[in-house]
DNA sequence: TATTAATGCTTAACATATTAAGTAATTTCA
DNA sequence: TGAAATTACTTAATATGTTAAGCATTAATA
């Protein structure tokens, strides 16, 4: 509950912003992976925004329709689809990832910075201590 | 998307036990809190279980459903909904806590004492620090 | 006291999470 | 090589999150 707790006490001024660029919160992670990232699968992107692979396909659909990423089909091995951001897509990053970087920073100045250390080491060991426990793993790949 | 992750590596267990006993994660907190009190108002059921209330009401149909929980009108202000736990709600507990708690027990065990101190301190400077931000706040009640 | 504002729950519309099953493409191996 | 197991994505069914609006009830106030 602490974990729900904090999340709920930080996201909605974050989903403030994106929603005033028409985004939500998991087309955001899906956008920040794309400006980084030319090309990507689409299982690859679902384990690093942490978004169900399920539901991602819808994600991507509602991303796609507004024109903000494409999917393409490999190649080399026709089952693997490829997501990389249009141009639309990328020249958003220049409107909303300011934004977001300046309340992230504003939140973590408004900590202790020995508080925030100890708070993001204990939730790295939470995540390699408790993780590598689900089904679809890919601790091995 | 550190908590993100931190949800992610615990969460999948216990939803296995709450699974055993036809149970999800929402009912749970929502049980969990009528395990203790008698009977509560459905605002202040949300309130504590984090559960935002129009998802509470379907959580709540579908308890009342499963004949867990039932609803009962306020007699001194018929805007307000008591939640309350049914006989067989109640004897639910015997049989799913002890699960929980022992796995709970078992993820702090496995965790340096000192570690998960600092990490809830943490949690508790997050959620105090940024929290009261949202429209619907109910600080001042 | 008749309006108006506020409160508490509910419904609605859309987006996402969780599981399980489905489909097509690829790989493994007898 | 060809059937069986895998893999990558998709669809489906149900439950929940997020916002906004609706409804009945109560409180506030002119």
């Amino acid at each position: 509950m602490m974990l729900y707790s904090a999340l709920d006490a930080v996201m909605p001024r974050f989903r403030k912003i994106f929603k005033k660029f028409g985004l939500t919160e998991q087309q955001w992670r899906v956008l920040r992976v794309l400006w980084e990232t030319d090309s990507i699968a689409l299982q690859a992107l679902a384990d690093i925004t942490l978004i169900p692979a399920p539901s991602l396909v819808g994600v991507i659909d509602r991303l796609e329709t507004s024109d903000l990423v494409e999917r393409r089909r490999s190649k080399s091995d026709r089952r693997v689809v490829y997501i990389h951001a249009t141009k639309t897509g990328q020249k958003l990053e220049q409107k909303v990832r300011p934004e977001v970087d300046r309340l992230y920073a504003e939140l973590q100045a408004s900590i202790d910075p020995t508080v925030w250390e100890n708070l993001m080491a204990g939730l790295d060991i939470i995540i390699s201590t408790c993780g590598s426990e689900k089904p679809n793993d890919r601790a091995g790949d």
